[in-house]
DNA sequence: TCCGTAATACTACCATACAAGATGGGGGCT
DNA sequence: AGCCCCCATCTTGTATGGTAGTATTACGGA
């Protein structure tokens, strides 16, 4: 099972990348926090260059901002924004859940109950990390299904920074365990071959998910711009 | 009037990576092409460290492939691949024109009138290239006075695939007319607050855009994948 | 005490050099 | 002849040194 841990992949620039962008993700590095090449070639065990053409594709992403001949931050978090990215990412995954209620790869269907019943004991076990990753791989495989991987492309970005807020938000077991069960809302109205349900029922879910944003802002002002 | 030509802009890794990226969209580099960062590097007066973040760049928008130790190339067109693509932009476009409909800022909607009669010049003279820089430009303007710039973050990529591929589809200067027209439709339905008739007039506009690809694909099979 | 100025200590950026992997061709062996 | 192995020559990947620019700080004067 190495579906859920795969850093040592590729080049180094690649491993660090894919490290740092956990680490952003799950607060580890909150927003605000100055990022030093040294320090983290000097860490990782490497040069320089490699972990400059990571924090390059960090800001590609916007999870980082370099600020030429001065330093690279951690991007604060955006009420504003993550509204405007929750807004491109419903039109997306709607129109994808719809597609997939039309059509659906059956070998896709048994793998995604799978992957919910493993996000419902990671809830259980009130384990954040592993959660958010299952819930990663419960998107990619509808949109594999639905016979558009490109769209987890598109939507990729933006849910890294919905994630990040959401680790704000996500605290205990019992809201973990609600998004789990809209999970399984989803696949039930993707089941009955129901597009409009399927639609409104991701339509509810991405709805839910920040609603307690601007409650955190209010708790954490030094976390957002 | 800079609005069109922006290249010298920061770095030099930067630069170049706007200036490969215009030529790969513009055909100047076909699908196929072998890139050697020396080449480009000695081209441009530079050291292969900018290049190669150019290259890096281009790579994560998958416009090129970076086989390691191997070389790099322009990524070949995929039909299926562009359906795709147009099913996700058309998700998110349609979305935006909507809320378009729904509320529109009054400062970017005079701004859009300019662009559509420049676009319309364009397409007269048949110039493909500023055509396709103020068709760009348009959609940017919709999705700022829509009020969600973020939504062109996540179509400016789709775009830049779906551009290469139409410069084999947009020969002739009605065709690009016709665009034109379906600009000025989506804005009519726009001004009209009509939200079902903006989101429809985005779909019809989107829909045309791909129509005569298979056809290309024929002719030109070396160019696809 | 406060303010303007200059030196200092950082930063990202670029150039150069080196290393490691992959490919293609040629020569020798079977 | 056909196959295999080795080597020359590409490629990208990494390491290191140096440069230009910015923020900070120390300092001298009012």
């Amino acid at each position: 099972m190495d579906a859920i841990t795969s850093p040592p992949t590729g080049s180094a620039a690649q491993r660090i990348e894919a490290e740092l962008r956990r680490a952003i993700i799950a607060m580890d590095l909150p927003p605000g926090t100055r990022l030093s090449e040294q320090e983290i070639a000097a860490a990782h065990g490497v040069s320089r260059q490699p972990v400059r053409e990571a924090l390059i594709g960090l800001a590609r992403t916007r999870l980082v901002e370099i600020l030429p001949q001065r330093g690279t931050v951690v991007v604060k978090i955006s009420t504003r924004k993550m509204m405007e990215a929750r807004f491109v990412r419903e039109a997306i995954e709607t129109a994808v859940a719809r597609r997939a209620a039309e059509a659906f790869d059956p070998a896709a269907r048994v793998k995604i109950d799978d992957l919910i019943d493993l996000q419902q004991k990671a809830a259980q076990r009130n384990a954040h990390g592993t959660f958010q990753r299952y819930d990663e791989l419960f998107h990619i495989a509808l949109a594999e299904g639905a016979g558009c991987p490109l769209a987890w492309e598109a939507v990729s970005d933006i849910k890294a920074h919905m994630d990040r807020a959401c680790h704000l938000t996500l605290t205990s077991s019992e809201t973990m365990l609600d998004l789990v069960a809209q999970h399984r809302a989803i696949m039930a109205a993707v089941d009955a071959r129901d597009p409009d349900a399927a639609a409104e029922a991701m339509h509810r879910h991405l709805r839910e998910i920040l609603r307690a944003l601007p409650k955190v802002e209010a708790e954490h002002p030094d976390l957002f711009e």
